[in-house]
RNA sequence: GCCGCCUUAGCUCAGUUGGUUAGAGCGCUAGAUUGUGGAUCUAGAGGUCACUUGUUCGAAUCAAGUAGGCGGUACCA
């Protein structure tokens, strides 16, 4: 019988590729996210909110159908039976705002958004179905000037967070590049276009698969080493070749545009491209941020709608793992130009760009780095209960310190004194409030400093001497509770108040 | 999705060629100490050996299937 009701039970499980984020990290975030927040707002950007949900439709997924319903993303059907579909990232809300409000809209319109995002994929080290993003978006411009704005934005932003210069590197690239070198390449043309996707595909991977990865994957395919075998592109020698050649990064103090223009010199898009680089370039360096921002032809990027200029953020430290391995934390960031997604709804061409960063990714790495916001504080103020038939007094003695600012609460279970001061200690409390029958008819209050006491513990060994010294406990009149619990305070945390 | 490895207490893991009541460390609870977090000692709680089916006199151990986890790979708008 019990049994059976034992198996009826629901399991107390975090669905997998989702986590529970506690007090320390949620601190920290909110840390984080208000630098990440200042400059922005320093940028000129508004703040704006959109739901969680959207239309699937308006998302730019299409109808799921009944087999698959939740490729990528997760959906669930409204009582009108219409889709939804949680956002995937925040770029496509803001498309969906701007097509249903844009005659109010100041043009450019410079908007920031964070929050969750939740994509429907195998979760992996590092790697969640529910994640924070942090973006900013110029959505009316075509000017360059944005995109440069853009990675100036991302630079200013590691660096208020606290990675050093050096440490980081802004990559930009341009899609009409890319489109350029796959024309030379002789792989232009709607009959191409899967090909294409392939070779992007696979220029993306240079970082993990090295350059003779690439160019398998360019070619007749690649075996990996758990068995699994990808198709390539299936290009011709001299077709690999000039993207070979076209990825391969300058070297230091090379022009980055040697190669390029050589091999763009028949495409008309390429040369555009290049153009537009060029221009960034200069806006870059004008600027004075030519040594965190830099031209970078393998970077690649969200294929699906991105028009012209794309860049990256990657960390380029590294640290030792766990294991003792060297980590690189990579990409914390990217962005680019996605001149057609307002048209969706719209038909007009509403140029638009924007950069994206992921939160929880770039906490992690800035933990690694020493460099992650202190999520840790102090624990409250613990008054203990001594004898359960004066509850109002303690209670009473709590609001007092809580009236004076100090974070404190009555202890609220039912475990004698012993178990009072242990989940005192549990919780990180800096002090304790002690008044059994002996203080109250003096009018007197003991304070225990727990954390004076935990010092003093070190160079005790007997329990006796222990509990005769009662180590950093010291009794005050009642009237000076809060003086007396802020000067323990003030002693260990000097900075606040 | 594909390939490989793994699954024994809350956690980290032992568990011999299949053989009685499945162990350890840490953690947890309580006591020694009727009102004191540490240390020490003692005791206690906690396990359908992931699940199912099979082989066997007998399965944590062997086999098959399923689920879950980890790693790689693919996809990631």
């Amino acid at each position: 019988m019990a049994k059976k009701i034992k198996d009826n039970r629901p399991g107390a499980r975090l669905p997998k590729g989702l986590r529970d984020i506690e007090a320390a990290e949620i601190r920290a975030q909110n840390a984080m996210l208000a630098s990440i927040r200042k400059v922005y707002e320093n940028y000129g950007f508004e703040p704006l909110e959109t739901p969680a949900f959207e239309y699937t439709d308006a998302l730019g997924k299409f109808l799921p159908d009944s087999d698959r319903p939740n490729e990528g993303v997760f959906s669930l059907q409204d009582e009108d039976e219409q889709w939804l579909s949680l956002r995937y990232d925040m770029t496509a809300p803001l498309a969906r705002y701007v097509a249903e409000n844009f005659d109010r809209l100041p043009k450019p319109f410079r908007r920031y958004a964070t929050g969750p995002v939740w994509r429907n994929e195998k979760p992996g080290p590092g790697r969640f179905r529910q994640f924070t993003q942090f973006d900013a978006d110029t959505v009316g411009t075509e000017s360059v000037a944005a995109d440069a704005e853009m990675c100036m934005l991302a630079a200013d932003t590691l660096e208020a967070l606290g990675v050093p210069r050096g440490n980081f590197l802004i990559k930009v690239n341009n899609r009409k590049v890319l489109d350029g070198i796959m024309e030379a390449a002789g792989i232009a043309g709607e009959e191409n276009a899967g090909r294409r996707l392939t070779v992007l595909r696979a220029i993306d991977k240079l970082d993990r698969l090295g350059l003779a990865g690439v160019e398998q994957l360019l070619g007749e395919g690649r075996l990996d080493e758990s068995g699994d075998y990808t198709k390539g592109a299936g290009l011709s020698k001299d077709a690999i070749s000039a993207i070979r050649a076209f990825v391969v990064p300058a070297k230091d103090g090379q022009d980055p545009f040697a190669e390029l223009d050589g091999l763009l010199k028949n495409s008309e898009i390429g040369q555009e491209g290049r153009a537009e680089l060029a221009q960034i370039a200069e806006l870059i360096s004008a600027a004075g941020y030519s040594d965190r921002v830099k031209i970078d032809p393998s970077v690649v990027r969200g294929l699906e709608y991105y028009t012209g200029p794309v860049f990256e953020a990657e960390l380029t430290f590294e640290v030792t793992g766990d294991d003792g391995k060297p980590v690189r934390f990579g990409s914390v960031g990217g962005g680019g130009r996605y001149d057609d997604l307002v048209a969706r709804f719209t038909g007009k061409t509403v140029p638009a760009t924007g950069f994206s960063l992921g939160v929880s990714r770039l906490q992690a790495a800035l933990n690694a780095l020493g460099r992650g916001a202190e999520g840790d504080v102090p624990g409250p103020v613990v008054v203990l209960v001594m004898d359960r038939d004066r509850l109002s007094d303690y209670q009473a003695l709590t609001q007092r310190l809580r009236s004076a600012g100090i974070r404190a609460e009555m202890y609220l279970g039912t475990s004698g004194m012993k178990a009072q001061m242990k989940y005192a200690d549990k919780r990180g409390s800096p002090c304790v409030v002690i008044q059994g029958s002996d203080e109250r008819e003096k009018g007197e209050v003991q304070i225990k400093d727990l954390i004076e006491g935990a010092l003093a513990a070190q160079s005790i060994a007997d329990n006796k001497e222990w509990k005769e010294a009662r180590p950093a406990q010291f009794s005050v009149s009642e009237v000076a509770l809060e003086e007396e619990v802020r000067k323990v305070l003030a002693r260990h945390f000097p900075q606040s108040d």
